[in-house]
DNA sequence: TATAGAACCTGTAGTAACTATAGGTTCAAG
DNA sequence: CTTGAACCTATAGTTACTACAGGTTCTATA
C-alpha cells in the first residue's frame, strides 16, 4: 500500500495554496472531509494532494468553482465522456479570447490617452485624459 | 442659470449605471451628498452627471475605486497638474498589459488542451484534458 | 519525559464592488 | 384623488478567498 500521509499543511503547499484555502473548500464541497487523527487533525493522502491540485490548476485557468464542480463530477462519477469536458475547455477558451479583446480596447483607449497629453505641465482644467474621462462610454 | 434637474433614476440612466451603483457611491464618498426635496428624494444637476460619468467611464477602464478617489482629488482640488494624471494612466496601461500577457498564455494553455483531445468519445480515464489539469502549473 | 512552539482546530469577520431584497414613503400622470 | 412607478433606508447576498481570535494538538529538542 502507498502509505503517504499528508497533513493540511504539506497538502496546502504541495498544491500550492493556503490551509484556509483547503478550509474553504471542504466547507462549499469541493473537497472531501478526510479522515482523521485522535485529537482532530486532518490526515490526507495522495489522491486528495491530486484532486487540490487539479482544482488550483483549473481556477489558474480561470474556471469558475461552479464550472469545476462540474469538471469535478465527470470525474467523480462514471460514464461521462473526454466530449463533454473538451466543450467546457473550448467554451472557456472562447471566453477568455473575449476577455483578451476586451482589455485589448481599453489598452490602446488608455494609450491613445497618454499620447494625447503630451504637455505634463498643463494644469488640469486642460488635461486631455481628464477630458476623454468625461464623454461617453469605451468604443 | 441652466436648471436641468435630475432624480436619481435619471442619472443612473444618463451615466449607464444602476440607482443602487449611485446610493453605493454616495456611501462610500464618491459622490457627494445631494440636495433634496421635501419629501427626502435626491435632486441632482449636471455636474453630477458629469461626475458619475466620469466615474463609471474610469471603472470601465479598469481603475479601481481608491485611484478613482485620487483621480477625483486631483480634479475638486486646484494646483494639480495633467503630469500626475498622465502618470497613473500610464501605470494603468502597463497593468492592463500585463493581465492580456497572462490571458494569453491561458488561452493557449486550453487551446492546446483541446487540440490533443481528438478522440472525444474518449472516457474519461484517457482525456488529455483532465490528465493535464492534473499536472503542475500554468507556464 | 517534559516542554516549547509550530501547526492545527473552529468560527467569525473582512475584502472589492457592487446587486438584491424587504418594507415602507413620495411623486407624477390621468 | 387615486394608482402605481419611482424613490427611501437598511440589511443581506455575491465570489473566492484571506485574516483574525482564542483555543488545542503535535512534534522536536533538551
Amino acid at each position: 500500500m502507498n502509505g503517504k500521509k499528508y497533513s493540511i499543511g504539506q497538502l496546502a503547499k504541495e498544491s500550492g495554496c493556503k490551509v484556509e484555502t483547503v478550509h474553504y473548500y471542504e466547507k462549499i464541497g469541493l473537497m472531501p472531509e478526510p479522515p482523521r487523527t485522535e485529537g482532530g487533525h486532518r490526515v490526507y493522502a495522495l489522491p486528495h494532494v491530486k484532486r487540490l491540485t487539479f482544482i488550483r490548476r483549473s481556477r489558474e485557468l480561470g474556471f469558475k468553482i461552479e464550472q469545476i464542480k462540474d469538471l469535478l463530477k465527470f470525474i467523480d462519477e462514471p460514464n461521462h465522456y473526454c466530449g463533454e469536458v473538451r466543450a467546457m475547455a473550448m467554451q472557456q477558451a472562447s471566453a477568455v479570447q473575449e476577455k483578451i479583446n476586451d482589455l485589448q480596447r481599453l489598452h490602446s483607449a488608455l494609450n491613445d490617452m497618454v499620447i494625447q497629453c503630451k504637455d505634463s505641465n498643463n494644469s488640469i482644467d486642460n488635461c486631455p485624459i481628464v477630458d476623454s474621462l468625461f464623454t461617453k462610454k469605451v468604443a
